[in-house]
DNA sequence: TTGGTATTTAGCTAAATATCGAAATGATTG
DNA sequence: CAATCATTTCGATATTTAGCTAAATACCAA
């Protein structure tokens, strides 16, 4: 839970993680929406999976990534709820998309 | 909003907040919960006001912390709105303390 | 096998961060 | 005023992090 924390700390990820919000995407995909080396892409998608905010399958040459939504879920809702932020007691499961 | 997030990526630094949740507390007494030094406590404090999560008060030689409760969850529910996390469209303006 | 594409690993630098002890600041109290 | 208390600032060190280029790995196609 403080590698989530840590893995959002930085906005690069922040920005990965809003992009397979809409859909899994390949390495080369998500590289390519941002102007830092794919190396340097290739770190933070290791800091992602470390804490197991994605999932990452490899077809062939290429990784596609996806977005393990429930992990980021569990660990807002945690934090949220210690503060009493957001979703009142109701603990509503909501269908997901 | 990322110094939030970069405010949030330490553990000693969420504690602090959640500490300050239940009541103001003064450096020294937020300190006193903590093994590190002072020094380090009070660079915590200044990364979380600069992040303005936190409000100092000075009453002569002491220093009283009070969480921003609004800031806090502004980030986090701007955050989760975009993933579409928890909190549903009920935007609620809740009054701040 | 050779070449090309996708991605990661290795090795590095520069900058940011966390930590400390010592010293400074500022208020309170004898 | 001098001592003391609360807190921060200073200066130093160690660790972590983000970034790069170059090289390695893995796969695919010809």
């Amino acid at each position: 839970m403080n590698r989530v924390f840590k893995a959002l700390s930085d906005p690069t990820r922040r920005r990965v993680l809003e992009l397979l919000r809409q859909r899994p995407m390949t390495a080369g995909e998500l590289s390519d929406q941002f102007t830092v080396s794919k190396p340097t892409m290739s770190a933070h998608f290791a800091v992602l999976r470390e804490a197991d905010l994605v999932d990452a399958d490899k077809q062939g040459a290429t990784i596609t990534y996806r977005l393990k939504l429930s992990v980021l879920e569990d660990a807002i809702l945690g934090f949220s709820s210690a503060f009493g932020i957001g979703t009142e007691p109701t603990l509503r499961k909501e269908t997901q998309s």
